[in-house]
DNA sequence: GCCAAATAATTCAACCACTAAACAAATCGT
DNA sequence: ACGATTTGTTTAGTGGTTGAATTATTTGGC
């Protein structure tokens, strides 16, 4: 079986193409395997054939994405097989995460390895985007000298924000009450990360990039993030879809009550108003019911088999839980066919700059031609 | 710029991949272009080069795919150039629809053109699938023979379905009171159809790829069909989002009213209680704003900039317009930033079996180089 | 009327990436 | 010690694209 290429993008594709893409997919392959696996086995998992697979083995070894192991793992006759590994002293991300009362940062490897941790606790709304972003930068510097001393090299940064992006702009963050901010660009003033290339996303969409990560089952799932607002990343097939402007996600503004609260966005009934942060903590009875009708809303829509609970509804789910189900089952159509999967999610308050992080190496995983040519 | 390759496909790609790729890319320059374009126009809209452009249109011409025009239009100085288009004489889809009270069957040429257009009015409940199905069959044959006489190949078929496909099985169709149904099989019983490969999918979907040809424009939007239920079909960047196991769209059945009107679902305040066609046909004053509320959801969830009406909504549409669009003003997060388009959809009642027609051809269209090898 | 300029399309050598098959290397079992 | 077995490399061959040169066909100037 050979591949589809998409056929949506409408650029040319040669034969270096080809090359891009299938050195993306013996990387994948190797990080996916339980064991380390050899050429062999990589060409038999792949369709590639052998001569083809070393080929690219090569490739991406000079480039340091990929190491031999040492110690050969020896099975049965035949010659002994060279096991293949992600190289941990390779290209690594650098997670940024901005929140109203905290900031931090944070340097993953190409195995998914966090390597450094730094997290600096203070309110973040006086100092404005400008001073905020300049103090994130200098512990995102931080991080990364640390991190190079281990002979790591980013790739890149990505920071998440508790807010609405398009582009790297953060056209609105109202708990921090931002409008309009150039993040990258701030971030790169300060000169340690002045060279880096700087992504902006959704607090909840890289939150839920981590916890694809580690879930590492189901690609296909919505996440869904209590902090201050609620906010929902949706994984679909493995990739983040992230809306035509960017601005998807936002289930704290679905309406679950047409008549009901009024909400600091100005319509009423939202979610948000249920089952947000003060909600939660003032063990409002009607959060579980909440959710689930907006949750029922979600799987009816888009057919999502998974659904995630993360940041502050971890502690609260034990108690939700139930009523959460209860709703899905009455309320999705589709309830009889399948049952629709509820848990917790593995991530505590760090998903998000580890979510970011990974969206680097992510980066580099699904294009390692890039980074090869590089040099 | 070369194309990124999608990464999530985890086959090989070999140069024929290349090949089947750049095929499509030529096929859909052509369909796309205003007038007829030359090689050498297609070559610099691609970025492929003349001489690869020539090779390629040889193939797609001696396939019966595109046809160089007889009377080349002449511009300026230098070689005339020779126009190119899709050959209307060449593969075509069928399309076929059952719904409660109609049979359906059309036929579109790679032009997207409807050559043969056939419909039964009748009710299809106290038949049984079987039966129905091999009257949509005798249909559909008839249609087939009438393309056929016209030079038309048939390319395959599309069966449109108002209820949950999974794969090729009609799960449930609540309104026409199927459950598990070998639509395809019971379709190829007819022996004029036997060898046609056979596509199932859910009415509002196909309707969706209707509109979109229609449409033209946007490749993002969420069409909304009200026929008995109300389900949407929802195209992202120009191509139907299914959902895992096939079940999205069943926007009929999300909250707007947690405690309103019993459904026949089991749950309450289903949508399908306000803005379904009995409540249209009672002139419901609560429909615009249920409709709202739910559209609110999507557009909140998704960040979808366009949604279509269609069905028994284009009718109601002047007076649904200015309620839903209230509602979408005060519910979406996003309204400030950029506005949600609401229209009624350009295609009437035929919309699914055109979409269905159209799925088909689409099918050729994304793929050529299969249909290439056919033979 | 003829030649130059211009544009379209084709031809051909070179190149790149993959395949298939033969070959080399390294181990196990007897 | 030797064959069986499996891994990894080498080499020739194939398919597909590129780029430059070539051929084809028209317009416009003189």
């Amino acid at each position: 079986m050979t591949a589809r290429l998409s056929t949506r993008s409408s650029a040319p594709v040669r034969q270096s193409s080809v090359r891009a893409h299938n050195l993306a997919l013996v990387l994948h392959t190797v990080a996916n395997s339980a064991d380390p696996p050899s050429r062999a086995a990589v060409a038999s998992a792949t369709g590639l054939t052998r001569a083809t697979v070393s080929a690219l083995v090569d490739d991406l070894i000079a480039g340091g994405l990929l190491t031999e192991l040492d110690p050969p793992p020896r099975t049965g006759a035949g010659r002994p097989a060279a096991g293949l590994a992600l190289t941990a002293a390779g290209p690594a991300g650098l997670g940024l995460e901005i929140n109203v009362d905290y900031l931090a940062a944070c340097v993953v490897d190409l195995t998914g390895t966090v390597r450094q941790r730094l997290t600096e606790h203070a309110d973040q709304r006086p100092a404005g985007p400008a001073e905020a972003l300049a103090a994130l930068g200098r512990l995102g510097a931080r991080a990364r000298l640390a991190a190079e001393a281990d002979g790591l090299v980013l790739a890149g940064a990505a920071l998440a924000v508790p807010g609405l992006v398009s582009g790297d702009l953060v056209r609105v963050a109202p708990n921090l009450g931002w409008q309009n901010v150039d993040a990258p660009v701030l971030l790169r003033g300060v000169p340690e990360l002045a060279d880096l290339p700087v992504a902006v996303d959704n607090e909840a969409n890289l939150a839920a990039l981590g916890e694809l990560r580690v879930a590492g089952g189901n690609p296909d799932f919505l996440y869904v993030s209590g902090e201050v607002g609620i906010g929902a990343g949706l994984v679909i097939d493995g990739e983040l879809y992230r809306g035509v402007r960017g601005w998807s996600g936002e289930i704290g503004h679905v309406t679950v009550y047409p008549d009901g609260r009024h909400c600091r966005c100005g319509a009423r009934g939202c979610l948000e108003q249920y089952a947000g942060q003060e909600a939660l903590a003032a063990d409002e009875p009607l959060a579980a019911a909440a959710l689930g009708i907006a949750l029922a809303a979600v799987v009816n829509l888009l057919d999502v088999p998974v659904i995630v609970l993360g940041g502050a509804f971890v502690p609260h789910f034990p108690r939700l839980r139930d009523g959460i189900e209860a709703e899905l089952r009455r309320r999705v159509l589709t309830a009889g066919l399948a049952p629709v999967t509820l848990r917790a999610a593995s991530l505590g308050a760090d998903a998000a700059v580890r979510g970011a992080a990974d969206a680097v190496i992510r980066g580099v995983r699904d294009d390692p031609a890039a980074w090869l040519r590089r040099t």
